[in-house]
DNA sequence: ATCGGTACCTGCACGC
DNA sequence: TGCGTGCAGGTACCGA
């Protein structure tokens, strides 16, 4: 679920809290959500002080000092709760010298990852889908093949970018999810660039979108989903023109679109 | 080097 | 009520 506005959000309600914090214990109740050896892990990271927190495209990054890092992705159903109670789906449990962190995934396609360097899959991903200028969007674009859809869900194309997201933001530029990226015309490149920002920033604003699990550090669920034009309204009238919108699946992925407004 | 397909895991909605 | 099916915001890995 949680795509860059979720992480985002996420980020927003921890950054006052986490910092400056001390690690007490950690515990890990997943090895699927747990990269490397629990034990090992717990004590590398206890007694650190958290220096600061960021985002990386959908990566929340803890900065323990000394060269380490502890990197977490919520996958599709994590849940990470500031002073939150630990249930049947936590996956770890970090304890500070004031306040708890609990992180719930049910089906644990998240993943905890502590590390020297930053690991490789993160030092791999693209600028961040917010950030990114136009001019370097298009200059990524020139030359790439394939469908537009999957490219924007590469996360080595450009980070942050998901399912919810891409299908929105293809809907306000106005371009078929199954168009070539190499066949965009440069004006089409430069609506989708703003599309994309237009779209990701509203998000934030509403603090991302809740369809079943999504929350943010409070526990608060985002609202964003009230805006959706497109995602998740198959069958239901197109805001634009009235027509009906479709679902079909590209790279194995529900895609919804208007195939009245988004032409190839 | 890139793709498309599959796998991972759990919960829920839906139809019978 | 219960069961089978399909679907879900994500990424990783396989072989072509």
């Amino acid at each position: 679920m949680p795509e860059l506005p979720e992480v985002e959000t996420v980020l927003r309600t921890l950054e006052p809290r986490l910092p400056g914090r001390r690690v007490i214990e950690a515990r890990f109740y997943s090895s699927l959500v747990m990269r490397g050896d629990a034990a090992e892990t717990s004590k590398r990271i206890r007694g650190r002080l958290i220096r600061g927190i960021a985002r990386r495209g959908k990566f929340l990054l803890l900065d323990l000092g000394e060269d380490t890092t502890l990197a977490i992705h919520l996958g599709m159903t994590g849940r990470l709760i500031w002073q939150g109670t630990p249930g049947p789906h936590t996956r770890a449990l970090f304890v500070f010298d004031r306040g708890r962190l609990v992180y719930d995934d049910p089906r644990q396609f998240g993943r905890i990852e502590v590390s020297a360097a930053l690991p490789a899959r993160i030092a791999r991903l693209g600028p961040d889908a917010l950030s990114i200028p136009e001019a370097e969007f298009a200059a990524r674009l020139r030359g790439r093949r394939g469908l537009i859809k999957p490219l924007l869900l590469n996360q080595a194309f450009i980070s942050g970018m998901g399912n919810i997201y891409t299908d929105e933001t293809l809907f306000r530029a106005r371009i078929h999810p199954r168009a070539l990226a190499s066949r965009l015309s440069p004006e089409r490149v430069r609506r989708l660039h703003q599309a994309m920002r237009e779209i990701l920033e509203a998000a934030v604003a509403s603090g991302g979108s809740s369809i079943a699990d999504y929350v943010d550090g409070d526990g608060r669920a985002g609202s964003f989903q009230f805006q959706h034009q497109v995602y998740g309204r198959a069958g239901e009238p197109c805001p634009a023109c009235g027509g009906p919108i479709r679902r079909i699946v590209i790279a194995q992925r529900g895609t919804h679109y208007c195939p009245k407004c988004q032409r190839a």
